[in-house]
DNA sequence: ATAAATATGGATTATCCAGTCCAAAACAGT
DNA sequence: ACTGTTTTGGACTGGATAATCCATATTTAT
């Protein structure tokens, strides 16, 4: 009767449908947008119609919430398992070339899954822009996590503020993804990575370069 | 009969109308996007009619690629004096307390007003998304005159890439306005700015920290 | 087997909104 | 003043689309 909760009370087809309605939104809405989505255009790629959609959510609204969750797993996982060590120069480095050979692979199109959705619904729909914050700190977190290893084990110099550090690389990795995408072009995303990288690297206890 | 062009054939009182118009848009725009941004709510804003809309616009698409260009000057007069002369440490540093104090001003609202339009557009306009890059390159472009300046100077050394320096520099400020809006906090602008210039301060012949 | 809950089909509605049309008014040049 | 051009008013249309509704099928539990 609360088509709003996830997991409960849903059978395993009911949740199979529902899965399928969240991945074509989703591929729908990395596209186009949220408001260029229609509820049709979902419909049609999911296979499902209107009474199953508005079974499974209350309304559009609703379902760009789960979309995003449902993109914010999507990105941690394909990142794995290098997400989960970014403790070390090497695997920082491995990561911005898996990060770039996926916008490469996508011509680079499509910008960030949940920071576009976060640029376009933050000024008009304040529970999506929480999801996305949500997604987004959870994607920054793990860059954080590794950082402080680095720094915990020595490799990272103690005044290195493994938080802002973070934050910075996110926020460079965030406007790569942008600039990529206006340009049509991989190199803002890498020129961007690298710089902070170098600066990541400038603070380490013994400089590579 | 030819509305699409922008100053000719249009006298003083025509100029103003569309300027208005214009401006309308771009500010509903702003916090709005494109989509959400209905043409009642625009004629509204600017007290015009549907005739007069459309006999200065062919349709929407001609209208946001005008809100595009008033956007970019509007962004590149807004820093002025700073951003012609971005050509010493202590002037990047100035200029970036300037754009954090826009965005603290404007509560962290909108993200950067063309970037987002970008953002928004980039998959389904290409014109505006050529538009978009237009503005972003004059913008871009600013920063690395700075840069080329300090280096012909000495300040820079001889290796350090301006081009590449302000590719990096405003990657990270595109992400820093995207944090920002989402996290309804300048921290991300501040920390993603600040980590860019120091890392060009480490470029200096002689290194400040 | 039967009843209750869950899942699905598809037509329908109500609203919004981009774009059109037929004028009329204001203005410019002569 | 006269004529053509530019500017303006505002009703109207056609299409898209989010959301509703009622009926039917399928599954689950006892």
């Amino acid at each position: 009767m609360k088509p709003s909760q996830a997991s409960t009370e849903l059978t395993p087809k009911g949740m199979a449908t529902r899965e399928r309605i969240v991945a074509a939104a989703a591929a729908e809405i990395f596209e186009r947008g949220v408001a260029r989505t229609s509820l049709d255009e979902v419909k049609a790629a999911a296979g499902v119609s209107s009474s199953q959609l508005y079974h499974y959510f209350a309304d559009k609204h609703a379902l760009v919430l789960a979309v995003i969750e449902h993109q914010t797993e999507a990105i941690i996982a394909a990142q794995q398992p290098l997400l989960g060590a970014l403790d070390s120069l090497p695997a920082l480095r491995a990561w911005r070339d898996l990060i770039v050979g996926i916008q490469t692979r996508l011509d680079c199109r499509g910008g960030c899954p949940i920071g576009s959705i976060g640029s376009e619904l933050a000024e008009t729909d304040p529970e999506a822009r929480t999801f996305v914050l949500a997604g987004l700190n959870r994607w920054q977190g793990a860059i954080e996590q590794g950082l402080r290893t680095m720094r915990d084990r020595g490799e990272l110099r103690a005044e290195a503020d493994p938080e802002e550090l973070a934050l910075a690389l996110f926020a460079a990795l965030q406007g790569g993804f942008l600039l990529t995408q206006v340009e049509r072009d991989t190199r803002p995303l890498e020129v961007a990575l690298d710089a902070m990288l170098d600066h990541i690297a400038s603070m380490t206890a013994t400089p590579a370069a």
